[in-house]
RNA sequence: GUCCUCGUAGUUAAAUGGAUAUAACUACUCCGUCCUAAGGAGUAAUUGUAGGUUCGAUUCCUGCCGAGGACACCA
């Protein structure tokens, strides 16, 4: 429909004798002001000058003019300048009519578009590390990465999720050591507690690793730590090997749980100790061009390509004075893995969170240095840390709170709320640990990616307005209508229209657009407050019609457009990874 | 100190350079209801500061103030 404004648009101009190379049609703010609007008229009364061509306005209504004795669609119902001199299209309820039908036959296909067709994407993200505890911000990286990735498949592109996990480093050796205190150790390894309890265990040991790392008065531990360090990388102490494999793998299968909780899928799993030696060997072959020594290390200096306009680089070193790789070095090997098993891929996107940006710009330029052509192909999305707003959740149990502790807690929240409900045991959990997540993810994509984000505990399960189980349950809701309409046995038809257009078949068809939009800015949070916005818009509906009533003639067109509102919420829904149940 | 990311109602957030800056939470008023009240209809309140570019600036540019982050052998 934009395609047709914008042609007939420039047919008018042409019968004015006025030349625009580029037309600007789009949604106007407020949707009484009408369904497309253009500015034309305001840019080009500049460049021909006010007199004798008049202001704006004057402009404006000439264009109106020339549309009208123009237009043969029948898709816009009226013309109208407006403003300062904007022209407003308003469509006609037959387009309204005909987008819930295309809505109808498309279901779960809703709102998709070719933009990406036949590109092949990677998205790395949530990344927790072994032996450490899945914290918040794995949860917003993992929210966020998993939205993006479907947003991406959903504009038509085949998208391989990834993971990249440090599974060596002095992080592990605290961990060890920290186990290796518990004189019941033994016991806990043969024994076959759950994995996310154990796994919490190691998160425990990691943190008392790290304090004695730190303690100065304890010297002795600092020193066994580095040892075991060096024992990981050469496996050579049978002791050390037995709790790391043992750990490695209790931690694995927790982060495994968690994902089938989130509603993650991997494709790869990269781990540190992989990468690393390509990582060196990228550095080695490098030298003298990219990297130099400076004071025992190898470093990059990457300010000499600084650019006017571009942000600042700074220089980092990639191999230490013993020899070791870096993170940045491990990032080298990571990407020329990436590119090795994925040789076709056209764009590799990593997420993390926004402490890593300077850092990630160099490694690029390094990255690019080397390859020129993985330059265009290498993508950085960087989000805010999640802070908690109430110290409720930390008190509760004693000790910090992590990813895992925060899924759980609201789930808990969830629960209490369903207790009055009428259903089986199994049929309450589930709907508790969908409306969980879906509060928890809500709320982290609800706003754009870059800024931090302030988790008010208490706020996210109050589920009300802007919230994700606002959403489920407005897709509850028009449901349980649709059941009704089957009992009673009328069906959805899109033809039985009468004279009054809803609000919300006005914002129905611009999911696509919606869509589209989200996958070339990769911000999930235009399709979060969309679907606020339809699922206001529909419980307005609800509130104020009697949809299902055999007494109405249009009692059809008001099913079909709760179809066509259901279709649309549950794949929005989708796009966010949040699950739509039935009932709730 | 240098650089990066930010700064919008009391709070949390929206707004491809456009129209009267939009929602939610909170507070207050109303709707006991039918298809799920985890709902609906209302009322009140906002662009850090000083300039600049523009027909038009929350958006772009510069200075200042404020928050967070990164800056050499951690990840």
């Amino acid at each position: 429909m934009k395609h047709e404004i914008q042609k007939l648009i420039t047919d008018a101009l042409l019968n004015l004798n006025i030349e625009v190379s580029d037309i600007v049609v789009e949604h106007p703010t407020d949707l009484k002001m009408g369904d497309y609007s253009t500015n034309v008229a305001m840019v080009i009364a500049k460049s021909i000058g006010h007199p004798p061509a008049g202001g704006p306005k004057e402009l404006a209504g000439k264009i109106v003019t020339e549309i009208l004795r123009l237009n043969t669609d029948k898709n816009i119902e009226h013309v109208e300048v407006a403003g300062a001199g904007f022209i407003n299209f308003h469509l006609s309820r037959n387009f309204f009519a005909h987008s819930v039908e295309d809505i109808l036959n498309s279901g779960a296909d809703v709102g998709k578009n070719d933009s990406l067709s036949g590109q092949k994407i990677m998205v790395e993200y949530t990344d927790p590390n072994p032996f450490k505890p899945f914290h918040i911000g794995h949860l917003m990286t993992n929210a966020i990465g998993e939205s993006i990735a479907g947003i991406l498949e959903h504009s038509g592109a085949s998208v391989s999720r990834a993971n990249y996990q440090g599974d060596v480093g002095p992080h592990v050796a605290k961990a060890i050591y920290g186990l290796m205190q518990d004189k019941k150790l033994q016991d806990k390894m043969s024994s076959h507690a759950n994995n996310i309890k154990q796994a919490g265990n190691i998160g425990k040991a990691y943190v008392e690793g790290s304090e004695a790392y730190e303690n100065e008065n304890n010297p002795l531990a600092k020193k066994e730590i580095d040892e075991i360090n060096t024992k990981i990388y050469d496996k050579s102490d049978p002791k050390v090997n037995e709790v790391y494999d043992w750990g490695f793998k209790v931690t694995m299968e927790a982060f495994e749980d968690l994902y089938k909780l989130l509603g993650t899928k991997f494709e790869f799993y990269f781990l540190e100790s992989m990468v690393a030696i390509l990582g060196i060997e990228a550095v080695k072959n490098n030298m003298g061009e990219v990297f130099e020594e400076s004071d025992g290390a190898v470093v990059f200096k990457a300010e000499k390509y600084n650019k006017e306009g571009q942000p600042k680089l700074h220089t980092r070193v990639f191999l230490t004075s013993k020899g070791l790789p870096t993170y940045e070095t491990k990032e080298l090997g990571l990407t020329e893995e990436k590119f090795a098993r994925m040789p076709d891929m056209n764009l590799s996107i990593v997420i993390t969170a926004n402490e890593q940006m300077d850092y990630m710009r160099v490694v690029a330029k390094a990255l690019s240095l080397i390859h020129p052509k993985y330059e265009s192909k290498m993508k950085h999305i960087t989000h805010g840390m999640m802070r908690l707003a109430a110290g409720k959740m930390s008190s509760r149990k004693g000790n910090v709170v992590t990813g895992e502790s925060l899924i759980r807690d609201t789930i808990a929240l969830v629960s209490e709320k369903l207790k009055e409900r009428d259903w089986d045991e199994e049929q309450k959990n589930k709907v508790a640990e969908v409306v969980g997540i879906a509060a928890l993810k809500y709320s982290i994509l609800k706003q754009s990616t870059g800024g931090d984000i302030a988790y008010d505990f208490e706020k996210s399960i109050s589920f009300e307005g802007d919230s994700g189980p606002y959403l489920q349950y407005s897709y509850a809701r028009a449901n349980s209508v649709i059941e009704k309409s089957q009992r009673e046995n009328i069906l959805p038809d899109p033809h039985a229209f009468g004279e009054e257009i809803f609000e919300i078949e006005k914002l129905l068809y611009k999911f696509p657009e919606v869509v589209e939009r989200a996958s070339r800015e990769y911000e999930p949070h235009y399709i979060a407050n969309y679907l606020i916005e339809v699922a206001r818009s529909y419980n307005s509906f609800y509130g104020n019609t009697i949809i299902v009533n055999k007494e109405d003639k249009t009692s059809g067109y008001k099913i079909a457009l709760t179809y066509s509102f259901s279709f649309v919420m549950k794949t929005g829904l989708h796009l966010l990874g949040i699950q739509a149940p039935t009932k709730m």
